[in-house]
RNA sequence: GGCGGUGUACCCAAGUGGCCCAAGGGGACGGAUUGCAAAUCCGUUAUUCGCGGGUUCGAAUCCCGCCGCCGCCUCCA
């Protein structure tokens, strides 16, 4: 049994052999910080972090980074079009890096809410100018990039290999472009690594060609190569980047250092809404933060038809991203989304029971080899799972599986508290540990003081329930659910 | 037009040659339990995998053709 990915680069699942175990170096292409995130890039980064969990859980070292960038993302035609950050600096009439730590925080808030891991290191492109520079010359030294009036731009004729990712050739971008081609640029595919700066722009850095700014494509590959070397063993990113983004990469950095860049491309697929792409220029993107905390008026798309009436606690995204492969597209619906937040209680209120026995069952029932067996058995079969490309649909099938033997234990009565605590150790393991989910917890921190409430109207309904007065005790639960809290009755007592 | 991907039940979705008359979740329906409710449990819900051919002892899985949808070829996770 190894580890297996899609290989984007060869088309094929390949075993995963990184280039020197247990170390694997990793990088995933992070966002362009000028707007707030949204389903899209938790779909990403939540694929993402499955993967360097699941390969920590592994046994391997994983060196895990991911960029931010800050500065030269353009909104328009390759190379012509505005920075996207100065365009939100405007609108809002501040500096950009102003706009870039107001929407690096909302990123990390909505990550942190997700429970993904943080990057080992988040490098940002303005924290890495002179690295991006010292990378430009060395391709100019070698003949393949060429300076014009201030900008450089990389020569794509000079690299056999580009189109190698996207399975392009240089010929036929040639004739499909759909854009107006720059009079600096030698070949219309050439794609800019340097930037000249006309006198009333903001952001900008001295060079050896004049003041300017870098190229989008350039920070992966200065930045990359700076943390983890000149061979990356992953390269992670969303499918919308293979072309022109990851393909420009590549050729930068093989022609740089005359190595293979990357042994494992893998891509993620598209959230998609209605069957449409979710993107922030097709403005129909919903915000994390949307999902999260709502909106006044509902999340509505462009033409105001109502998204979500309601909200969705980070751990059922999670769920929601995770019950579909990382590979394939995701449909978004309401519908769908509350499905998965039935699925995802369903295992979070299996698992309190599990812990529940795990302190409080018998401590003289001997072992019994049915729960071994299972537990192994289970392990076995999600481990499998996620060999095969990080299955995590079907790693979070078979813990379904598991959660139903795990209810007729708790039925049974006669399995012991070792045996509970192997199962809780095994759950935790691959929902906490390897899937990362993190339900939020139920009572809210207000020193218990809403819980204490709450327990004296459970306790009064209790009593009005023993006076068989069940009429006052439906109207206790009753306005208890109106403010958003449910009573349930189970053998141990009343819950909320 | 080129490149890449995808089409599985009411919805989401796994499955890449036999263990598939196809996992799991949601929903619906029937039943058990419950004062009611929730939760839980049992059962039912695709002899069939976009369509048509072909290869094979055997295909959802491979090949050919067709149709639909999506992405990329300008920016987007």
């Amino acid at each position: 049994m190894s580890q297996k990915f899609t290989n984007t680069l060869t088309r094929r699942r390949e075993e995963f052999v990184p280039l020197n175990p247990p170390r694997v170096g990793m990088y995933v292409c992070g966002p362009t910080v000028y707007g707030h995130s949204h389903l899209g890039h938790a779909k990403s980064y939540i694929s993402f972090d499955v993967i360097v969990r699941w390969l920590r859980a592994s046994g391997y070292d994983v060196n895990y980074v991911q960029n931010i960038t800050d500065v030269g993302h353009l909104t328009d035609d390759a190379d012509e079009g505005e920075d996207k950050i100065v365009v939100e600096a405007r609108k809002r009439g501040l500096h950009p890096m102003a706009v870039v730590e107001t929407f690096i925080r909302s990123y990390l808030e909505d990550m942190d809410a997700l429970n993904i891991l943080r990057a080992d290191i988040m490098p940002r492109a303005t924290g890495h100018i002179p690295e991006q520079i010292a990378m430009i010359q060395c391709l100019m030294a070698r003949g393949h990039a060429y300076e014009n009036n201030g900008s450089v731009y990389f020569s794509v004729g000079s690299f056999p290999d580009y189109g190698k990712l996207a399975g392009r050739k240089v010929e036929e971008l040639e004739a499909g472009a759909r854009v107006e081609v720059s009079e600096e640029k030698r070949h219309p595919a050439d794609f800019a690594l340097w930037k000249r700066a006309e006198p009333t722009h903001i952001m900008r850095w001295p060079s050896p060609w004049g003041d300017g700014f870098p190229g989008w494509h350039i920070e992966c590959s200065a930045m990359s190569q700076k943390y983890l070397g000149d061979t990356l063993d992953i390269h992670g990113g969303g499918m919308e980047n293979k072309f022109p983004h990851h393909e420009c990469e590549i050729a930068q950095s093989e022609c740089a250092t005359g190595r293979q860049f990357v042994r494992f491309w893998l891509h993620n697929n598209m959230v998609t809404l209605n069957g449409q792409k979710m993107g922030k220029s097709l403005g129909n993107a919903i915000s994390l933060k949307d999902v999260f905390h709502g909106r006044t008026d509902g999340v509505r798309d462009r033409n105001g038809a109502l998204l979500l009436d309601r909200t969705y606690e980070p751990a059922v995204v999670r769920h929601f991203v995770l019950t579909s492969h990382y590979g394939a597209p995701l449909d978004f619906s309401a519908e769908a989304l509350h499905g998965a937040e039935s699925g995802s209680y369903k295992l979070r209120d299996a698992l309190a029971a599990v812990a529940d026995a795990a302190a409080r069952a018998p401590t003289d029932r001997p072992a019994r080899d049915v729960v071994r067996t299972a537990l192994t058995e289970f392990d076995a079969r999600a481990t499998t799972a996620m060999h095969e490309d990080v299955n995590t649909a079907a790693a979070i099938a078979s813990l379904f599986d598991l959660t139903r033997q795990t209810g007729e234990w708790l039925r049974a009565g006669d399995i012991g508290r070792a045996d509970f605590a192997a199962a809780l150790s095994t759950l935790h393991r691959w929902t906490a540990d390897i899937l990362g989910f993190a339900w939020r917890s139920e009572k809210a921190s207000d020193n218990g003081r809403a819980d204490a409430v709450i327990k004296i109207l459970a306790d009064l309904r209790l009593e009005a329930r023993r006076d068989k007065n069940f009429a006052l005790g439906d109207e206790i639960r009753k306005r208890l659910a109106a403010a958003g809290i449910e009573l349930r009755d189970t053998p141990q007592g009343t819950t909320w």
